[in-house]
DNA sequence: TGTCAATCGCTAATGCAATCTCATTTGCAT
DNA sequence: ATGCAAATGAGATTGCATTAGCGATTGACA
């Protein structure tokens, strides 16, 4: 069975509070702000269990490396601010449904990747 | 000064014939049927070499790593093939231009990845 | 409140891509 | 043809993210 422990409560919370997608460093960071002692090996085995409960999604960002984000939200794309170094979540997707490759090319998944400033970093 | 060697050339040569985004054991693969002897290191040397010469630009991509590609195309994105585990160059962009993103955020550079069955696997 | 396994912190170990070392080979200018 | 520095091949080595081992801690339930 699964426990309900100081450690995965602080690293769901900084999820919670942060609402965006977050790496391991970020979340340890975070995440000692709340448990002071929390562990680096803790937090890779906390998101592990998180992830196949489908609590978390795990994100491959070309430039950022691996990053995870709540699971249940809508199809959307990610936005890398290179000033204050967050990433968001843009709702809704900009790309033109219908000929978005050439004939012949069945796409089946898509992802985009913006970079540039952020409104509080203006 | 530098060299004119056949490892050089065949690591060119195989970007020319394939014509398409290649990762390091891509190029070590097709390059041995030009120059059996190629090494590992000397393809990450010379890859090094014809990034820094702007003869290749190299792409990280969120699900194959590290790729490589010719310089000097136009503005484009690219497709994988999970059946081929090829990639693509598709040309132009289907991103509507304009509001790509909320109001507030600038966006300075935008990545698309595409995935799915190419003409030739379908 | 005591038990016991899940979980923790700490550290060592792993996997992988990329780089380095160095003896050998090879362009290229003379 | 010769000399020399650039380039190569083979293998060891690094750097980094992630995982594993293990004794100590701590939830949860009796």
């Amino acid at each position: 069975m699964q426990r309900k422990t100081s450690q995965r409560d602080a690293i769901q919370e900084v999820f919670i509070q942060e609402d965006r997608p977050l790496g391991i460093e970020d979340i340890l960071t975070y995440g000692r702000t709340i448990v002071t002692t929390l562990n680096q090996a803790t937090v890779y085995r906390t998101l592990k269990v998180l992830v196949e409960n489908g609590w978390l999604t795990q994100i491959n960002h070309p430039s950022l490396g691996t990053l995870y984000e709540r699971t249940g939200k809508e199809h959307h794309h990610h936005f890398y601010c290179h000033v204050c170094r967050r990433v968001y979540e843009l709702p809704g997707c900009p790309l033109a449904q219908g000929d978005i490759a050439p004939k012949g090319f069945i796409v089946e998944h898509h992802e985009v990747f913006f970079s540039g400033t952020c409104p509080s970093c203006c």
